[in-house]
DNA sequence: ATTAATGTTCAGAA
DNA sequence: TTTCTGAACATTAA
C-alpha cells in the first residue's frame, strides 16, 4: 500500500479531507471527522511511511494519520471496487490539478487516527507494537519464543510481541519452515527458530512481490485497485484436502484463537522437522 | 430464512 | 501478569 501511494501523495498539500456520501456507518476515527478535518487542512504530507500493518501519513507540522486498514480497508489513488464503500477522501494539490487519496472499506473495521506530535510515537511504540516481523533478528526470535508458553501460531499473531503478521501469513510461515502450529513457542528449538525467522522474511518478501492476497471475497487490491496474486502461491491457506505441495498429505483446517489456522499433519510434526525442500505454487 | 465464517484490534473478564 | 472472550462490521456460503 506505502509503495503503491507514496509518489502521488509525498510532499503534497492536503486541500481538504471529507466523508464520501454512502450508506454506510461511520468510521472509527480519533478525533472526529471534523476536528481531523480543520487540523490538516493546508498541511503538507511530508512522508508515507510504514509501521507493521498500519500506514502513517506524517504532516508538517510533525502530526500523522495512522491508518489500520484490518481487513478490507484498501488506500486507492482512482478507480474504487464499488462506491457504496468509498469512505474518506483526501484531496491533495497536483501539479496543474488535484489528486485524491481514497479510503475504501467494505466491512469498515479499519480506523483512521490523527495524533499530534509525540502522540503517533507512543501508539506505534513498544507498549502497543512489537518490532517489526521484518527486523527481526535471530537474538529477538529467540526472546519472542522464550517469552510464551501459547501455540506459535497464536504468539505469531500477538501484535505487542512482534508486529506486522496476519493470520494468513502466519499458516503459510509454518508449513514453509515445517513447524506445527500448535506446538508451543517455548517448546521451539534453536534451528527450529532460526527456520521460523526466516520463513518469515521469505514469505512476507514474497507476499509483497506478489502484491498480496485476493481472496474469493474479493479483499485486498493496490492503489490502482489491481487483484494481487499471491493467492495463487498459497502452500496451505483456504485450502483445506488439498494435498500439501511437499509431501502430499491432505492440508488441515483447525481452530486456533478463535482463528482459522491450515497446516499440513504430514511434514508439520509435533517435535523436529525432517529435511525441507523448496515447495512450488500449487497449480 | 437462519447461521457460520472471514481478519484485526481492543476492552474487559478470567 | 498473562491469556482468553466477545464485540465491532459487511458480505457470502452453507
Amino acid at each position: 500500500m506505502v509503495r503503491g501511494i507514496r509518489s502521488a501523495v509525498e510532499g503534497r498539500i492536503i486541500q481538504d479531507f471529507e466523508s464520501c456520501p454512502n450508506r454506510c456507518r461511520p468510521l472509527t476515527m480519533t478525533p472526529s471527522l471534523p476536528v481531523q478535518r480543520e487540523r490538516v487542512r493546508g498541511q503538507r504530507i511530508v512522508e508515507v511511511r510504514r509501521r507493521a500493518k498500519r500506514i502513517v501519513l506524517l504532516l508538517e507540522d510533525e502530526s500523522a494519520f495512522v491508518i489500520e486498514p484490518r481487513m478490507t480497508g484498501l488506500l486507492l489513488l482512482s478507480d474504487p471496487p464499488d462506491r457504496e464503500h468509498l469512505r474518506l477522501v483526501w484531496k491533495l494539490s497536483a501539479t496543474g490539478g488535484e489528486t485524491a487519496l481514497w479510503f475504501w472499506d467494505r466491512r469498515g473495521l479499519g480506523t483512521v487516527s490523527l495524533y499530534l506530535k509525540g502522540e503517533w510515537e507512543r501508539h506505534l511504540g513498544p507498549e502497543r507494537l512489537g518490532p517489526d516481523a521484518l527486523e527481526m533478528t535471530g537474538a529477538q526470535w529467540q526472546l519472542f519464543c522464550q517469552s510464551t508458553t501459547r501455540p506459535i501460531k497464536v504468539a505469531m499473531l500477538d501484535q505487542i510481541r512482534v508486529a506486522g503478521i496476519g493470520n494468513l501469513y502466519a499458516s503459510e510461515i509454518l508449513h514453509v519452515c515445517g513447524i506445527d502450529p500448535r506446538r508451543r513457542a517455548c517448546s521451539l528449538v534453536r534451528k527450529e527458530i532460526g527456520r521460523l525467522g526466516e520463513a518469515v522474511r521469505y514469505v512476507l518478501e514474497e507476499a509483497i512481490r506478489y502484491e498480496g492476497s485476493t481472496l474469493s471475497d474479493g479483499t485486498y487490491r493496490n492503489a490502482l485497485n489491481r487483484a494481487g496474486s499471491y493467492q495463487n502461491q498459497h502452500r496451505v491457506y483456504d485450502r483445506a484436502g488439498f494435498p500439501c505441495p511437499r509431501c502430499g498429505f491432505a492440508i488441515r483446517r483447525i481452530v486456533q484463537a478463535q482463528r482459522a489456522t491450515f497446516f499440513c499433519p504430514g511434514c508439520q510434526k509435533r517435535r523436529l522437522w525432517k529435511q525441507l525442500r523448496e515447495v512450488p505454487p500449487h497449480s
